[in-house]
DNA sequence: AACAAGCAGTTAACCGGTTGTCCACGATGG
DNA sequence: CCATCGTGGACAACCGGTTAACTGCTTGTT
């Protein structure tokens, strides 16, 4: 009776377990047991349970359920970036569609929070964790020495980190095999016969960009291939067309140049062809990550491919494996395809 | 004392106000009221309060505060896309980095969910109010009789509409005037000597698809235009380059394109380009929507520049008013502006 | 002097589920 | 015929924070 005279009846109070209850004369906890599949329940009163429920439009309070101890049943991604260079990085939106795909089959949400630096993406982490809004966190952009590895291993909120295991510690990583692609790479434009090759790289910093400097520098020896200077941007079409003019203005002009993402292969492109250079006959250009951009240009720009909603599927998975309690020792995608297209050919004789 | 056994103590509990109230001497009550700013709490006792709360590392559990009526301190957002073709949409990313950036400032989280269509957008909704995961929500792609206005409107959430007034029902709409940018546009392109402008729409269906196909029509019109039959794509370069090529192919030929994104318009200079025609001196080209992919290509293109980011900033800044209770007649945004580059020049003899 | 008002706190109740404990009832078994 | 067991279900306590109502006590008013 006590429920008729809350302090504050709202007018559209909305169903709890003990509207239903009263309704079919039964107490909350059979409620709550016939919702939750829980044994104790006779199959017919919880059918009529479950009828009640769907007729009135009863929805279970998560923030009830989650005080009780459950699960919050929601993911968190903090994305350290300056916020208007998320546009220009389809990466990003792919993954979260991916991450998204597998999540809400689970019914699961993914709590993203926007975030300058790394350090507010780690008090976005704390938060989460500290508010139990989160199960679970993933980390992308790994750094060297990245600090938040250690402190979300110390919290010990169930974690995947995009990116190479030798960065993500004790927490499980999901990543692809870089050196591999950048090996097919170089051997292709080897074959080609270009003897100089460039590279525009990305930030310093972080693992996966020290990774494929380690990868391209070895190859290239390996190869007896020439290694020009690589040099760094910040993925910007700006940074990456300075950088190619860089490269092509230097006394050892690179007959290839290899981008560590499309906005920067892009502007290359235009760059090359400001300059009066042809392109694929005077320079040959690889885009790592393919996507409609690359594809759009004149000529459609050889790519190294690679399928980054099933990346974050991924990803996404098997947090969703270590929330349930599973061990896993994380998973290797598979390394970057090179789709050869109109931008790359034998270098000028 | 009765907190020492719980049932299941488990071993890193996180601490709770009844803790800090044990430590310090008061009731719970004041701690609350302590730690919220709420009167009825000396100085001195309220210091004290926040040392031990830091010291310990107290954070509140958003859930039981939730629980108690209190706000979630989150909006959703359901982006009903297909997931792939996200990434080719910087408007997106630029608009949730501007959305993030007031939230976060309110310590507002941003539920998202990418989902496939309307329906399960309107699903996610419902479920996140009915959860009280959210105090407010943002729609956008608003279509014609889009069946999300009259749903919303219903459970009364607070809604800002990423939208025109004309279909946003009761909800509160932020927009901005396209057809004064078409006109801009048509009037520029006139005064540079066009007769005959083609248009490369978007997704039939869309308010502001609608709207910037009348006002094109209007406008031509009014300046004597002829205007070429209006092409719809779903913004994909793929569809992009085909309407171009349509258009190109057609026997009343237009000299200039306006397109409604950045990709479809990057895709028709590349058709153009490709079919041999000069750009600008054969076929101008306006892009809707300013990008780092307009400036990258060769020419770069002019394109009708917009602050997305802001664009998101006022619509979240008027949701967390309307969440607090004030009322919002909604925003009216600075129209795009018209930024010529290299794109658009006076057409052929 | 008497009373209202304000301040700093307290206690109890409550939000809506979940969990541990206990009970009544009927069937089973020896 | 009585002890045992299994089953559907009830009851109370609890999660952690918020709100309403109330209590002393100090201060200001008239």
């Amino acid at each position: 009776m006590d429920q008729v005279s809350p302090q504050r009846k709202r007018a559209g109070r909305r169903p709890t377990i003990a509207d239903i209850a009263k309704i079919v004369g039964v107490s909350k906890v059979s409620v709550s047991n016939a919702l939750n599949g829980q044994p104790g329940v006779s199959e017919a009163t919880r059918a009529r349970i479950a009828e009640v429920a769907e007729e009135i439009g009863f929805v279970r309070n998560s923030a009830a359920r989650a005080l009780s101890g459950a699960k919050s049943s929601a993911v968190g991604l903090a994305l350290a970036r300056p916020a208007r260079m998320l546009g220009t990085e389809p990466f990003f939106m792919e993954l979260i569609g991916g991450i998204e795909n597998v999540l809400s089959d689970a019914s699961y949400s993914l709590a993203l929070q926007v975030v300058s630096d790394h350090e507010r993406g780690l008090e976005a982490y704390r938060r989460w964790w500290g508010e139990r809004q989160i199960d679970g966190a993933i980390l992308v952009d790994l750094r060297e020495d990245d600090a938040r590895v250690p402190a979300l291993e110390e919290i010990g909120l169930p974690t995947v980190v995009i990116g190479h295991p030798s960065g993500s510690g004790s927490l499980t990583p999901v990543w692809s095999d870089d050196a591999a692609a950048i090996r097919e790479t170089l051997e292709y434009l080897a074959a080609l016969g270009h003897r100089r090759v460039g590279r525009v790289a990305g930030l310093t910093g972080l693992v996966h960009t020290s990774q494929r400097d380690a990868a391209f520098a070895a190859v290239c020896r390996e190869l007896g291939l020439e290694a020009a200077p690589v040099i760094h941007t910040d993925y910007t079409g700006m940074e990456g067309a300075r950088a190619t003019r860089r490269l092509l203005l230097s006394p050892a002009r690179p007959t290839a140049i290899l981008y560590d993402n499309d906005m920067t292969a892009v502007a290359g492109l235009s760059v090359a062809q400001e300059m009066g250079l042809r392109v694929p006959e005077d320079l040959s250009i690889v885009a790592w990550d393919d996507s409609p951009l690359v594809q759009v240009v004149r000529p459609p720009l050889t790519a190294l491919t690679r399928d980054i909603h099933a990346y974050g599927a991924h990803a996404a998975r098997i947090l969703l494996a270590l929330i349930s309690g599973e061990k896993s020792e994380g998973y290797e995608d598979a390394a970057p395809q090179l789709t050869p297209r109109g931008s790359t050919a034998a270098p000028p004789a």
